[in-house]
DNA sequence: TTTTAAATATGACAGTTATCATATTTAATT
DNA sequence: AATTAAATATGATAACTGTCATATTTAAAA
């Protein structure tokens, strides 16, 4: 009676993914609960019957994984060598075009260097979304550089986005990507990214 | 006549200084002018007698450069060693202390992923600190690792202050440390960061 | 001690914020 | 077509924001 089947999960998922648009974007303070709920095509008053709070919203916007989504791709595409899993992984992180739209990309070139100042739930989010990249990254060498190595690729990408300056900006998606790979032990094959 | 030669100058880098603590704590939206203006034990009053706006006192923030000021310090105390400076640059980046202090840490750090938010100006004055910082890492290797070293580095402090595991939090900079010597060409000597 | 201009404080503004109570709309069921 | 409970919209609140006009305080100079 009254909204169709499967009506409010619809709508609560296309409230999660206006705010983790917004959010990559802006911020978590850039975008009120006002601009989420338009961005969703919504109104602000149907928010609370969806969450308990903002920050409770936040928690869930934290649950994605870029990189498990992407391996899921590449697995598809029949990509099962992890090197070469590696070496797209990196190839699509440090790449202009991750730079230039946020709102797609990674949520650790975004947000966190503010989430010491949130709350403990959705810190343990962000949280575990670092260790299991980093022991991923890690986990070929077996040498101890996965932490490394995503922290030269969150580095890079927040300095690249953070410069001015279009050539220095390159040059830090460039040297990274080069090093990050020596770092992990890659060579040179490049396999692509899926879409 | 009135207050004494200098005091409004003096009051003007009370108000610089207090920001600055602030901002790197809690990002520039984190901390309003009338907290700012607590921080430097004034009312909100007379702010605009110091500063057109907001943004304006931002830009004035990011002048500080902690790299330039150490180096100056260790120049002092004898250290001309360039190797030997950047031992104790990284020695001090990834370290526990600035992890656990950014009102007195380093700008890239903490506000470095929202700089793309912000107005022309202050990113110009932290893309200058960028530059500075990453060709003089680069300087010594001549092989194009500046800016991915910075990157490592101010990655590392930043998953580190984000992760809720204090023991994953000490890996990642005990990682960065190690590597980022690596990747410059430094070996294991140890001078001390001054005071 | 009085005067005075410089420096800071008080009070107020329009706009935004997270949140919620209440009203309205929706379409499956009667 | 009428009913109805679920889903969304409207309106409002108190707190906070950047900014500024005006009032008050300061201590050097008279």
């Amino acid at each position: 009676m009254g909204y169709p089947e499967g009506h409010k999960e619809r709508t609560r998922t296309r409230i999660v993914d206006a705010a983790r648009r917004l959010w990559k974007t802006k911020g978590y303070g850039g975008a009120s609960v006002d601009k989420v709920m338009e961005e969703a095509g919504l109104t602000r008053g149907g928010f609370y019957a969806h969450f308990k709070s903002k920050e409770d919203l936040f928690e869930e916007v934290l649950l994605e994984n870029k990189v498990r989504d992407g391996l899921e791709l590449l697995k598809e595409k029949g990509i099962t060598d992890t090197k070469a899993q590696m070496n797209a992984v990196i190839d699509w992180y440090l790449d202009e075009n991750h730079r230039d739209h946020p709102e797609e990309g990674c949520v650790l070139t975004t947000l966190s260097q503010e989430m010491s100042r949130h709350r403990v739930k959705p810190r343990q989010r962000l949280s575990a979304l670092v260790t299991r990249f980093g022991q991923w990254l890690g986990g070929e060498t077996k040498q101890d550089k996965g932490y490394a190595a995503l922290a030269m690729m969150v580095g890079a990408v927040s300095l690249a986005r953070a410069h001015e300056n279009p050539e220095v900006s390159a040059e830090i998606l460039k040297q990274a990507k080069k090093e990050v790979k020596q770092l992990i032990g890659l060579s040179g094959n490049n396999p692509t990214w899926p879409d």
